[in-house]
RNA sequence: GCCGCGGUGGCGGAACUGGUAGACGCGCUGGACUUAAAAUCCAGUGAUAGCGAUAUCGUGGGAGUUCGAUUCUCCCCCGCGGCACCA
């Protein structure tokens, strides 16, 4: 019997003294970067979700040590966070405390499963060490202008009681407890990914990720072309822009409508006849919450501004001006042009207030046949000398005469907004800058970093919009650097998203005291190779981070513009009874009791072996005993007589077919199938009676990536010095994979009637004679006309007769 | 609504550029070992009919292309994920 126990504990000693993972300074080894998300060290301990992750990126890591590269694979903690200062509220101790504990449960988990990280260069969001250097990034960002302050309605969570960026809201309400978030008007830290929205669209084309990536992140960012459109008010200078992606339907304009919030309305307002009204209609608005405001079931509501028309700068025909909240005062100019008969929103609101649709565009050139809304392009109709025009040639020929008139803009807009970067909560990197009244944002000297966070009484977030720092007199106040008055400290701090927006940088030179990274160690390391991580992080995280690297890339510090080559996801493991794992269904899988009462080797190849990596499977404990079992069988071939006597030609075919597969099925993620591929080998080699020793040997190489305990302990019993890490991936030879017999499948009118077993490569001649003389052949064709024969080597022969 | 992905035995899932559907694992059935059980080992296992050789059906449904379709084309149904009043 195998005992786990001890052989996993024998290796994990050997490989911490050994140093077996440590990156190595030989510079003749290609680099390979292997990298998964580090987890955020909750209380709960590590989750086989996490497992999952750190066994697949430690699959492909050892995979390609022994494939020869020097490869880069850490580990670290993305410590900042709320339930640690929540912790901290409770228990009124500092959340340091408890992150740490956290951190140090999570080492001891990750480190009983094996997985090859080089523990040296782990890292901790939470350190001053490191996140100097988080700080630092912000100082370059503002430097480059791309980090600004404003005012400005932003996300507030009332029960977090801080400010969220728009990827933090889901379905109006906070990602994080679920509270319904609200707008609030605060000066508030904004990092101008907006600035970036163009690259982070067109850069994604050349990267190894899952097309579904690629299009979250597109979606995200929501780019649309278009125009924008003066139209100018009646018998004043006032213009009102529209941003429109359907120029083509200017014609059929019939009013054009503002945004509640638009500033538009102040300066329309000495014409307003009918103030008091809309008045009303703005202040019932504003009790609307967001989630009310964009729920699409809504019926669409506004006010007809009185006194005021708006002119159509193409017919210069009188359009009434509307206020309603179905335009967004956040998206293009705040205001659009009406078009009913072409747009399902206008339409309803025009039914509903009873007002002119006019159609422009049919389906079928110069036939009017639309009787409510049509939406997609078509001709023109009813468009002065635009008529008869489709869509797009419209499109282009009104922008151009537009412009030449200077009513028309060329606009490009996106969805993305700004990412909103302050957090009014106290377990964050404080924000490295100096308010002063006269030089106004003063960001810290590099040498001033990093900006310690300092302690406090009082881990309560203030809710007024100020973090628990602002209490702090003693560390608010300061003089100012540039004039040395009196100024206070930035006291917001930044989103958990920082410190995990760069960290991949970090790894390649932890410990550097004076920049982020050497500019040589990145140029040797970047990009990320292969990124392994969770669905979650599709168009947050993964934005974030490719933003930042952008960032310094143009600033010169990183030197690739993408920082992560290939992306792998993984499915969610569920429960054993389907549902998702939680504290509250009392269905928590725990690593540490799997690992004690099957191993590691057994927990890490179950997990590989569940399913297709990316797809969602249930926990189930029969399907982890029949990996036990194998692991069992794999060990008991020490039993079998070992000898030095080559081994058969038909263990050499499945040996080296076994060889290939793995290799390929690895580099593909296809886990599964590899493992399945070793299934075969064992099987076959189950019932011999002597083994070769070299082949048990491979065997332990091949296996090594999903069971390198059990796989360092076949190799030292066969002779093998040192770590089998040390070693290198076997080669399989081509001849050796050739079948030397093939079963040929022969079918009859397309349907399979006998198989022959032949030589590899049989001619077409041979094997239609040896299947016109097969039983099973003959009964189908005899007496009947032979119309054709389709023949493919070593696969199967096809006779078409006539019925 | 839009975009993306998927639907294969009792279950998880295999199947290369169209070429023997169901690899591998689980489960189940029978047998060996055992006083017995567990563990282990051996054999079988898509459905239907047949003692069997074998035949027919079979990859969500319907049509099509083809000697041949899980794979390609069109239509429809269902499930999952993302986005959603973005003009």
């Amino acid at each position: 019997m195998y005992n786990f126990k001890e052989i996993e504990k024998k290796w994990q000693d050997f490989w911490d003294k050994d140093e077996t993972y440590k990156v190595e300074e030989d510079d003749s080894k290609e680099k390979f970067y292997t990298l998964v998300e580090f987890p955020y060290p909750s209380g709960a301990g590590l989750h086989v979700g996490h497992v999952k992750g750190q066994t697949a990126v430690d699959v492909f890591a050892r995979f390609k040590r022994l494939k020869g590269y020097n490869v880069l694979n850490s580990m670290g903690w993305d410590a900042f966070g709320l339930p640690a200062e929540n912790f901290a509220i409770k228990n009124k101790k500092h959340p340091g405390i408890f992150t740490q504990e956290n951190i140090n449960n999570f080492r001891r988990q990750i480190k009983s499963f094996g997985p090859s990280f080089d523990w040296s260069r782990e890292i901790d969001t939470t350190d001053p060490n490191y996140y100097k250097w988080t700080q630092w990034i912000f100082l370059q960002l503002f430097e480059m202008g791309l980090a600004y302050e404003k005012e400005a309605p932003i996300n507030w969570c009332p029960s977090c009681k801080t400010g969220l960026a728009n990827e933090e809201v889901v379905d109006g309400k906070c990602e994080r407890c679920d509270s319904l978030v609200e707008q609030k008007n605060m000066k508030q830290w904004f990092l101008k990914i907006t600035d970036y929205a163009e690259e982070l669209i067109t850069d994604l084309n050349d990267l190894n990720w899952p097309e579904y990536i690629k299009t979250s992140q597109k979606n995200w960012i929501g780019k649309s072309e278009g125009a924008e459109i003066d139209f100018s008010v009646k018998d004043s200078d006032i213009k009102i822009r529209v941003f429109t992606t359907r120029i083509d339907t200017i014609f059929g304009c019939t009013y054009v409508v503002i945004a509640p919030e638009s500033k538009i309305l102040l300066q329309l307002e000495y014409k307003i006849e009918n103030k008091d009204e809309l008045n009303e209609y703005l202040e019932k608005i504003k009790n609307k919450s967001d989630l009310e405001r964009t729920d699409l079931n809504k019926d669409k509501s506004g006010v007809k501004i009185e006194g005021v028309k708006a002119i159509n700068p193409f017919n210069n025909e009188e359009v009434d001006i509307f206020i309603a909240d179905y335009v967004l005062a956040s998206y293009g100019t705040g205001a659009v042009m009406a078009v009913p008969a072409h747009d399902e929103r206008d339409f309803e609101f025009a039914k509903k207030y009873d007002l002119e649709i006019k159609t422009v565009i049919t389906k079928e050139k110069d036939i009017d046949n639309s009787i409510s809304c049509y939406t997609e392009d078509g001709h023109l109709l009813n468009s002065l000398e635009f008529t008869g025009m489709n869509s797009s040639q419209a499109r282009s020929r009104m922008i151009e005469f537009g412009e030449g008139k200077g009513f028309v803009q060329r606009k490009i807009n996106y969805k993305l907004r700004d990412w909103l970067f302050s957090r009014q909560r106290y377990w964050g990197e404080p924000i490295p800058i100096i308010k002063c009244s006269s030089c106004g944002n003063v960001p810290l000297e590099k040498s001033d970093l990093p900006l310690v966070l300092p302690e406090v009484e009082n881990y309560e977030p203030s809710g007024n919009g100020e973090s628990p720092l602002a209490n702090i007199d003693s560390w608010v106040n300061v003089k100012c650097p540039k004039c040395g008055g009196d100024a206070k400290r930035e006291t917001n701090t930044m989103p958990q998203w920082a410190g995990s927006s760069w960290y991949f940088l970090r790894y390649i030179d932890p410990k550097n005291q004076e920049e982020l990274a050497s500019a040589e160690n990145l140029k040797k390391f970047m990009p990320v190779d292969i990124y392994f991580g969770g669905a979650e992080h599709t168009t947050v995280h993964l934005l974030y981070s490719r933003f930042w690297n952008k960032a310094l890339c143009n600033k010169g510090i990183v030197p690739v513009s993408e920082p992560y080559k290939r992306r792998v996801q993984h499915g969610l493991i569920l429960a054993e009874d389907g549902r998702k794992m939680s504290k509250r269904w009392g269905n928590v899988i725990n690593p540490d009791d799997v690992i004690s009462e099957y191993g590691a080797d057994v927990m890490r190849l179950y997990i590989m072996f569940m399913g297709p990596y990316g797809d969602t499977s249930a926990w189930a404990t029969s399907g982890i005993n029949g990996i036990s079992r194998f692991v069992n069988k794999v060990w008991n071939l020490t039993e079998k007589e070992i000898t030095e006597d080559e081994s058969d030609k038909e263990t050499l075919n499945i040996l080296h077919k076994t060889i290939k597969k793995v290799g390929e099925d690895i580099e593909n993620i296809s886990f599964h199938t590899a493992i399945s591929q070793l299934m075969i080998l064992l099987n076959h080699l189950s019932v011999k009676e002597k083994i070769n020793k070299e082949l048990v040997n491979i065997f332990a190489k091949l296996l090594s990536p999903f069971t390198p305990h059990l796989s360092e302990e076949l190799f030292s019993l066969m002779g093998g010095i040192g770590s089998i890490f040390k070693s290198s991936w076997p080669e399989y030879s081509e001849d050796l994979i050739k079948d030397e017999k093939v079963k040929i499948a022969v079918q009859i009118n397309g349907k399979l009637r006998d198989t022959l077993e032949v030589d590899f490569d049989s001619e077409e001649s041979f094997v239609v004679e040896l299947a016109k003389n097969s039983e099973l052949v003959k009964r189908w064709i005899e007496g009947k006309d032979i119309i054709k024969i389709i023949f493919i080597k070593n696969k199967l022969l096809s006779i078409v007769i006539k019925q």
